[in-house]
Parts: C-alpha cells; sequence; structure tokens
RNA sequence: GGGCGGUUAGCUCAGCGGUAGAGCACCGGCCUUACACGCCGGCUGUCACAGGUUCGAAUCCUGUAUCGCCCACCA
C-alpha cells in the first residue's frame, strides 16, 4: 500500500462535503473558535508558516472531534507598506492622495518608467487586485498542507468588512474620548514619511561618534558637552544636568551661548540627565531622541525644530522668532551650509564648521551605539511634530496587566513577555500613517472660509455608512463640489496603522455589530494561536482593543509557537537565504509527514527544521497503512475479548487516551503526539506480532485478537487523525462510514473489555519482556524469524500466572516450538535461552 | 542593563525528586504470507560548571559560564 494520491484525494473530498464547514447554528457551549493569525499575503510563506499553523490545525482537529462547532476562519493580511511597495513596482504607479477616484483607470500591461499617479481608491484597488492573486497561491498551501479551515469564513484585512469593523470601532473610540488627535513630536521615518509607533520600532546597533563641544558661560567659560548629533547644535533649547550634580549646580538658571550659532539656552536640572554619561550635561534638542521630548515637555521649553518631514534640514531665517541669535549674521552663515542637507551630510558638515571656529574639543570618538529604526526603515528614526491620532494606553496599563494575568498562556511563560512589553510602553498609540493602502480614517473637517482646514471642525459619518473613504465620498450635508473648497470639507489624509486592524480579528470574524447572533456564539473567542514575535503587537493591541470595545478579554486562551531553526539554530529568514520553500518540503516528503515534524515541535519551543524527523512522519503514515491492512484484512468474525495479550493491550491504549486527551486539553499537543506514537508502534511491534498467528485461526481466541486489534486500530486511528489527516482518513474510509475528522473522539470506556485487569497488563509486560529477549538470542545466533526454536526459561514465581496467560501467544508469536521453565524466588529473575528446535 | 528560555548519547529532542530515555545516525543480523518504504538486535552519556537542600538531585534552591529570544540603551 502506499501513500502516492492519497493526499490529492481527500483534498478534493473535504471541500466538497464541506467537513470542515463551522456549523453556526450549534450553542455557545459546544462552539470552539479560533482566531487564526491572517498571514501577509505580499510576503511569502516559509516553513515557520507551515509549523505554527500545523499545530493551530491540530487542535481545530482535536476539537472538532470531541464534537465542538469548531469555527476556524482564515484571513489574509494585505493591508500596508509591503504591498504598497508591491502595487507600486508590479504595476507603475504612484499614489496620490488629492486625486479623484477614476472608475475607467486600469494600470499598463507593463509598467512604464515614470510612475502613472493614481487616487487612493484606484491606488487601494490594485492593492486588492494584486494581493487576490497572492491568496489563491496561499490557499492552495494551506489546503495542501491539510489546514481544517472553513474557507467559506475567509476574510481579509483590507476587505470591506474588515474596514467597516475598523471604522466603527475607531469612531466608538473617539466618542468614548479614547481615541484623539493631537499635534505633537512623534516617531517618524523620513523615507517612507509616515509617523511609526512604539511596536514597530527596532534597535539597530550603528557606528556613531561622540564629539565633545563647548557652550560658551557668560562669565567668559565654557560647558562642554558631548553629543553623537552635533548637527542639531541649531535646534538645541538647553542644556541640562542632573540636580545633585556638584559640579554643574552653580550654573543651574543661567544662561549659555551655542556654539556656531550664538543662540542663548539656559542651563537646567532634570533627575533623567545621568551624571556619568559624556560630562553630565545633555544638550536638549528638539528632537533628538525620546528623553529631548521628555525634557522639553516636562521642562517647558520652546520648539526649534531643524529636520523637516522627507529627512532635509529646514530653510530658517535667523533672527525671527524662535530663531534668536546673539549673532544672526554668523548663525545664518552656518546654517545656510546645513540647509537642505539630510542628518547624515550635515552631521559631516557641522563637525567641519566646529573645526574650523575651534569648537571641536579633540577629534570625534568612534563609538558603537543603539538606534531606533523602523523596522521596515532605512535610516534611523527622527522625532517630528505632526498631527497624529492616538489610542489611549497608558491609562489602561493596570487593567492590560489584569487581562494578561486572565489570559491563560500556553506556554505559561509567555507572559512575561506581554508584561514586559506593557510596562515598558512610553506612549499612547499612534495609530495613524502618512500612507495609503490602509483603511482610511472615516473623518472629515470643516474648511474655513479662508480656505485652511480646521482640524476640530470633525465630521464624521453615520455608522450605517461605514466603510467609507473620505477622499471620495462626501460627508453628510454636503456636496462633493464642496470638496477642498472655503466653507467645505477636507477628508482626513490618513490610514490606519495594519495594527490597528489587525488588533480587531476577533471582531472581523465574529460578525461584531453586522451579525448578532455569530458574535453572540463565537466572541469571546477561545484560542488565538501565534508566535511570539509578535506578542508585543498582535496580542497586546487585540487585547487592548477588546478590552476598551468589550470589557473582556478577546480569548480564553493564547497558543504561543516557537520559530523554525536552521542547523546553525539561527531562525529562518530570507535575508539569509536559509529558506526552504514549504511546497517543495510538502511535495517531497508528503503533508502528514512535514505536519509530524511540525506536531513533535512543542509549544513555545524553537526546532531545528529536520527531513529527517519528516522521513519519520512518512514512516508513521505507511506503518500506519500496513498496520490497517493487517488488522482489517483478516477473514477472522469478531468474539468477546477474552485473552489477556489482547486485555492488556487495550489496557495500554485506555491509559494513552486518557492521556493523550489532557495534554490536547493543554494545548501540548507534541506530548500528545509522542505519547501516542509510542504506544503505536507497541501496537505494531509487539502486540501485532504477538497475536497475528493466533488470530489466523476462528475460534474463540482468533475472534478475541480479531476484535481488540480492531478496537486498538480504530482507537489509534482516531488518536493520530489531528496529526495525520490524510493517511488516517484513507484508512477510516475503507472501514467506517463518514469522515474520520467527523468522528468522535475516543473514549477510554471503548478500550473496556469485560473482565479486563491490571493482571492483563503486567502479563503482556511478562510476554514482552520475554519476547524482547527472544530476539535478542536469535539475534545473537543469527537465526532468522522462520527457523524454530525451543526455549528455556528462568522466571521469577511471582510471574507464573502471567506465564499462563501469555504462554500461547509468547511461543506462537516468536516461532518456538517448546518449552521448558523453572521458576525461581527472585523476584527479578528473567532468563531466556533459545536452542534450534530439532 | 532588565526579563524569559535553553544547555541531557555524534544529531534532533523527551524526562523535571527515586536504578539515565526515544528517534535519527552508526554497527551487526533477519525475506517473518501487514509492511525490505520493512523487521530484530547492539554501541553510545562526569544529564554545562560550582555550591546548597534532601535518605536520595538531570529534576528543587543559589551562583557561574554559555547560547538564543524579548525589552531598554542616540549626552
Amino acid at each position: 500500500m502506499s501513500l502516492e494520491g492519497l493526499e490529492e484525494k481527500w483534498r478534493a473530498r473535504w471541500e466538497a462535503d464541506g467537513v470542515y464547514r463551522f456549523d453556526r447554528r450549534a450553542p455557545r457551549d459546544r462552539v470552539f473558535a479560533i482566531d487564526t493569525p491572517p498571514p501577509t499575503v505580499s510576503g511569502s510563506l516559509h516553513v515557520g508558516h507551515v509549523f505554527s499553523y500545523t499545530h493551530t490545525d491540530v487542535i481545530a482537529r482535536f476539537q472538532r472531534m470531541r464534537g465542538r462547532a469548531v469555527c476556524y476562519p482564515m484571513g489574509w493580511d494585505d493591508n500596508g507598506l509591503p504591498t504598497e511597495r508591491r502595487v507600486q513596482n508590479y504595476y507603475g504607479v504612484r499614489c496620490d492622495p488629492s486625486l479623484p477616484y477614476d472608475p475607467a483607470f486600469t494600470p499598463p500591461a507593463t509598467p512604464g518608467t515614470q510612475a502613472i499617479p493614481v487616487s487612493r481608491p484606484n491606488f487601494v484597488e490594485l492593492c486588492a487586485r494584486l494581493t487576490a492573486e497572492d491568496e489563491v497561491v496561499f490557499e492552495h498551501l494551506w489546503r495542501y498542507l491539510g489546514l481544517s479551515v472553513d474557507w467559506s469564513m475567509t476574510y481579509a484585512t483590507i476587505g470591506r468588512d474588515a474596514q467597516r469593523v475598523s471604522q466603527l470601532a475607531f469612531l466608538r473610540l473617539l466618542r468614548a474620548g479614547r481615541a484623539y488627535q493631537v499635534e505633537a513630536p512623534t516617531l517618524w521615518d523620513v523615507d517612507f514619511r509616515t509617523a511609526v509607533a512604539q511596536a514597530e520600532l527596532e534597535d539597530r546597533e550603528v557606528p556613531g561618534a561622540d564629539h565633545r563641544v563647548p557652550f560658551a558661560r557668560p562669565d567668559g567659560g565654557t560647558i562642554e558637552i558631548e553629543t553623537t548629533r552635533p548637527e542639531l547644535i541649531p535646534a538645541c533649547v538647553a542644556l541640562v544636568a542632573h540636580p545633585d550634580d556638584p559640579r554643574y549646580q552653580p550654573l543651574f538658571g543661567t544662561t549659555v551661548t551655542t556654539p556656531l550659532f550664538n543662540v542663548p539656552v539656559p542651563v537646567m536640572a532634570h533627575p533623567l540627565a545621568e551624571p556619568d554619561k559624556g560630562t553630565g550635561v545633555a544638550m536638549i534638542c528638539t528632537f533628538g531622541d525620546i528623553t529631548d521630548v521628555t525634557w522639553w515637555r516636562e521642562l517647558s521649553l520652546p520648539v526649534r525644530a531643524v529636520i523637516q518631514a522627507n529627512g532635509a534640514f529646514r530653510p530658517v531665517t535667523w533672527g525671527e522668532p524662535g530663531w534668536e541669535s546673539l549673532d544672526v549674521p554668523r548663525a545664518q552663515a552656518h546654517y545656510d551650509q546645513l540647509a537642505g542637507l539630510s542628518a547624515v551630510k550635515a552631521r559631516a558638515r557641522i563637525v567641519d564648521l566646529l573645526r574650523e571656529s575651534g569648537a571641536l574639543i579633540g577629534d570625534p570618538r568612534p563609538i558603537s551605539h543603539h538606534v531606533k529604526f523602523f523596522e521596515k526603515g532605512d535610516r534611523p528614526l527622527e522625532i517630528i511634530t505632526s498631527r497624529q491620532w492616538f489610542i489611549q494606553t497608558m491609562n489602561v496599563r493596570e487593567a492590560l496587566l489584569a487581562r494578561g494575568r486572565e489570559l491563560q498562556w500556553h506556554p505559561e511563560y509567555m507572559r512575561a513577555r506581554f508584561e514586559n512589553w506593557v510596562n515598558g510602553l512610553n506612549g499612547d498609540w499612534c495609530v495613524s500613517r502618512q500612507r495609503f493602502f490602509g483603511v482610511p480614517f472615516p473623518v472629515w473637517y470643516r474648511v474655513r472660509e479662508d480656505g485652511t482646514t480646521d482640524v476640530d471642525a470633525r465630521l464624521v459619518p453615520d455608522e450605517a455608512r461605514l466603510p467609507i473613504d473620505p477622499s471620495t465620498d462626501v460627508p453628510d450635508g454636503f456636496t462633493a463640489a464642496q470638496r477642498g473648497a472655503p466653507g467645505g470639507f477636507a477628508g482626513d489624509p490618513d490610514v490606519m496603522d495594519t495594527w490597528a486592524t489587525s488588533s480587531l480579528t476577533p471582531f472581523i470574524v465574529s460578525g461584531w455589530e453586522r451579525d448578532p447572533d455569530l458574535f453572540a456564539r463565537t466572541y469571546p473567542m477561545h484560542l488565538r494561536p501565534q508566535a511570539h514575535d509578535i506578542i508585543r503587537t498582535w496580542l497586546f493591541s487585540t487585547v487592548l482593543r477588546a478590552h476598551l470595545e468589550t470589557d473582556s478579554l478577546p480569548w480564553a486562551d493564547t497558543a504561543i509557537s516557537g520559530w523554525v531553526l536552521d542547523p546553525d539554530r539561527k531562525k529562518m529568514s530570507k535575508s539569509k537565504g536559509n529558506v526552504v520553500t514549504p511546497m517543495g518540503l510538502l511535495e517531497e516528503h508528503g503533508s502528514d509527514a512535514v505536519r509530524y515534524w511540525a506536531a513533535k515541535g512543542g509549544p513555545g519551543v524553537d526546532t531545528a527544521f529536520e527531513p529527517g524527523q519528516m522521513k519519520v512522519g512518512r514512516r508513521l503514515a505507511i506503518k500506519l497503512l500496513n498496520a490497517s491492512r493487517f488488522v482489517l484484512g483478516g477473514t477472522t468474525p469478531v468474539g468477546p475479548i477474552t485473552e489477556s495479550v489482547d486485555r492488556g493491550m487495550l489496557r495500554q491504549v485506555r491509559a494513552l487516551v486518557v492521556k493523550a486527551t489532557r495534554h490536547l486539553d493543554e494545548y501540548d499537543y507534541a506530548a500528545a503526539l509522542r505519547e501516542t506514537e509510542t504506544v503505536f508502534w507497541s501496537f505494531c511491534d509487539h502486540y501485532i506480532e504477538l497475536v497475528k498467528r493466533r488470530r489466523m485461526g476462528d475460534d474463540g481466541p482468533a475472534r478475541s485478537a480479531a476484535a481488540a486489534s480492531q478496537v486498538g486500530l480504530s482507537v489509534l486511528l482516531r488518536l493520530l487523525a489531528p496529526f495525520m489527516p490524510f493517511v488516517t482518513e484513507e484508512v477510516w474510509s475503507g472501514w467506517q462510514t463518514g469522515s474520520i475528522h467527523r468522528a468522535a473522539w475516543p473514549t477510554p470506556h471503548e478500550c473496556d473489555a469485560p473482565g479486563a485487569s491490571d493482571a492483563d497488563e503486567t502479563a503482556l509486560r511478562c510476554a514482552i519482556d520475554i519476547t524482547v529477549r527472544i530476539r535478542a538470542q536469535r539475534s545473537e545466533l543469527k537465526l532468522g524469524f522462520g527457523v524454530p526454536v525451543s526455549l528455556t526459561l528462568e522466571l521469577a514465581e511471582a510471574r507464573r500466572a502471567d506465564w499462563e496467560r501469555v504462554k500461547a501467544d509468547v511461543l506462537a508469536g516468536n516461532n518456538a516450538a517448546g518449552q521448558r521453565v523453572t521458576f525461581v524466588a527472585d523476584d527479578d529473575a528473567l532468563t531466556v535461552a533459545i536452542a534450534t528446535a530439532s
């Protein structure tokens, strides 16, 4: 029997029969709802996806067999920058939100050299078109892998309903005062020209240099500071030192002047200044880093910003308000050499200027330091003042920590990552992005008679109108002609952070504010499976939104998968070039085999990519086919289970059912598989080998073997079905009616044979112990199984009864023609000698 | 710098107070009417290190080393 063609057959059949269809009429207490991670379709699937999605699927299949109506949808995350970039290149377009929607627009067959400007709705249409193609590929892989998803529940994060949910949830927060817009310094990527959130940051170690620079004191002396960003000297608004620092206490309250620009700035005291960093005095600029923002706010300092949204130094007319200098011409002359430059170029230039004017003490000292980057960005983040939308998080931190404790984590220790993150939050969540492909903010503003936008005069649509796009839709009471006109309106140009939509996946899936019946049955959901690297983003933001919107957890449990590591124990990633394409793997080893490997990686455990384990999985699948063929291929009718070996085997299987069920209930699929596998191999190598000859007859003992082996097989098949759905279905289908994946999860009760007891289990143990020794002897004497032997046994007296129970099976199962047994008092006694039977 | 996890046979990993385990790899044997895509057997370890608790520690505690991850760190 072979595995060829078997998976293909069942993929088609499952779809045709709707085996995995969610029963929407199931009462809530029978539902098991899974908040599946929507993969980013503009990326490519890698073996890590196969790994973690298999884990979820095992749980889904287990719960389904336990009688739960499993709500197991798939989502596609098509929002965000990766898609934008692909669409720009693929179609040769660029988004210009100021353009009107052109329903007739079609992209050129091949992208031209000059990007065609298109409206935001047109751009979004192209994004949807391209991602739809990606989704087909993804769905094919998931089906190939055998995920038991209900494909009728698929959603996309840019889809109409996801937009509606995102906008509706946003408006609700706005109304509740939990979302707000403010003009404030925010982290900014100068290449993407958008604000970014704390969750999207990463630190990178980059080379830099400490520059020592003197500021002039009124008494003619100097005060020296150290900085890695000398280009921000024109943006300096104060110096700061620790209040307890005796070196600088005399200077607090005095004014010093900046080098090159001769700007008077105060020397101030603040506890965040660290005496042992640099010279103990820091230059406060608007804005060099987050600490600058804190100082600026807490010390009520003015703003003197030099870096623009595109990263270039802005033009400044010195002497104007805010740009006072004691030597305006000198300041202007120096600054003019910086205007228009990027931060890096301005830094090089200002070092020259400092050196020329004698204001650089020593040479810049090269260092390596950590700098904040947008995770997808190439240049360090700047802090730029702009108008952005925020969702309150700082004032609910304690509540979120409580939610984190309420949530059941698998494994438990992953909760620490959540708490770590919540405790480290330093500001509310900035959710607006100055990008195009995403969910727009459903907000317009009034335009004043002078043509300027009044950002405080917000216009929001009725909830019933959602989703809307303010760049094409018109607020109630206005006409399209009034867009941008004096007395008219203007749409909010921004889109939401991709996590602002992803954080609502439980709402999207469960029909929040769309299908109250479905919502009541599925929300809060039961399980959030995901990898540990997005605890700070996806898991955190989902808990936050559910807390704010429904005052509850979004789900009861979360199961955190580890990563797949390459043989060097590094995370598999595209950039390292060590990625294995999942489709190739599945084709080579078979989905059941790859799933086997994946399922062996326990919750939270990073697991090495190992084709060897897939081969083992494949072997298990083949073994399953062959063992089934033996068990089901006999012609012996079933009868009462009377033999000790049969009963002992069933006792083992019974214990396995209890343990495997418990493990799966606790989301420890790896432990369940391990135990099941062990018992299954013992079933094949020990049990079947012992009884196969007994079963050849038609008498009571033969019928007992036929019956017991069928019960054992039935239970083992079902225990393995969540892991190896294809091969188990193949066997089941030729034997039972209906899909194994809809069959009832085995119960201990099924394995009960009348009259079975512990004695049967120890008797089986005895039979196996003796058999193992006989086999060793055969191996040592190079005697094939075909050669009949006679046995000489020395057994513990305590095992006399065991021996009597299993004697016939041991002899038949080992091709032994005769035996001579002596019993001794030693409880450990067990010696076996064999000789060729004459 | 803070947090979390790992360190067990050549490799991948179980075990998490009571005589060191599995699979793979390796070596040897076996055609045994379910399976040669198989079966049987064998070899392999100061359980990272040092202290402590205990009758007993791979397992609990403390510390060290080391690897990885998360977070913080632009003077």
